[in-house]
DNA sequence: CTTATCTCCGTAGTCGACTACGGAGTCAAG
DNA sequence: CTTGACTCCGTAGTCGACTACGGAGATAAG
């Protein structure tokens, strides 16, 4: 129940699918990300839907402004094993999660009354976006 | 209405204040992101608690995964003129904010899970955090 | 008045995250 | 069995976002 293996595809057609560079999978195998599937005997090398799963995530999660090194974290949670350190890095991981959670809201709020407010009213045409931002909580994780 | 500026800093103690580095401040000067206040005829600059809130802000934004560009987009809507465009820009940006606030709810939801059931379930000690993110929407500005 | 600690400003270096390059090997279509 | 597109792999270059450096001037404390 891991996950299918069926699909077969080369880096190509794995990086076409997954709207990444073929250089950057690379690059992410480099860095442990990804695996490298085993090449069979001086052959092209078989990507499946894990790791086109696993591509759209790292793409997912570096938009939400998480570091590879952050990503790796969160893949090593996925992995399933040390099942007592990834708990206590799920649950930071979870507070950090939040953090931004809430701080994008606040962005949200904001933004969303800007737009309302926008134009129909008269004067106090200044919004208070950055006001929007008291931190009130760490910066977690660096 | 605007804020205070009452309270007068170098741009020594503003870095303090906004936990930033000196020479980043005046990076984000260069980048048009700060206005530099005039200096006193050869003296030194001094600035206020807004600048230190526009600070905070980008911060912050930074934090979210915003690049330096988008930060100054939505600062521009914080400026007030340009209502028209601000609105449309102002629309746009809170798709943005939308999407990744329901990605990170997405992580959030995968990860609660997992602390949850870690090492209380027997088997199936894998999690579906990459699975969580199935993108259905676009990536927005680029 | 001296001295330590800034500020100012231009230029250069670093770091993370890609992205490109090039030559040798592989594979599928014609 | 050739040709064109692709893979493999190591190395090098780029880009955004800082971060450091260095010399000349400003300011505050002793």
């Amino acid at each position: 129940m891991s996950g299918s293996q069926n699909t077969s595809m080369t880096i190509g057609s794995l990086a076409k699918a997954a709207e990444i560079n073929v250089e950057t999978i690379r690059y992410y195998q480099r860095l442990g990300l990804m695996t490298e599937p085993e090449k069979p005997l001086g052959g092209i090398r078989r990507y499946d839907e894990d790791a086109l799963a696993r591509l759209r995530f790292i793409r997912r999660a570096r938009w939400l402004g998480f570091s590879l090194e952050e990503i790796g974290e969160l893949l090593k949670l996925e992995d399933g094993t040390h099942c007592d350190e990834a708990k206590a890095l799920g649950e930071r991981k979870l507070g950090n999660v939040r953090d931004k959670i809430r701080s994008l809201q606040q962005i949200e709020g904001v933004l969303d009354q800007l737009v309302e407010e926008c134009c129909t009213q008269k004067d106090n045409v200044t919004c208070p976006l950055i006001g929007s931002l008291h931190e009130g909580f760490d910066t977690a994780t660096k």
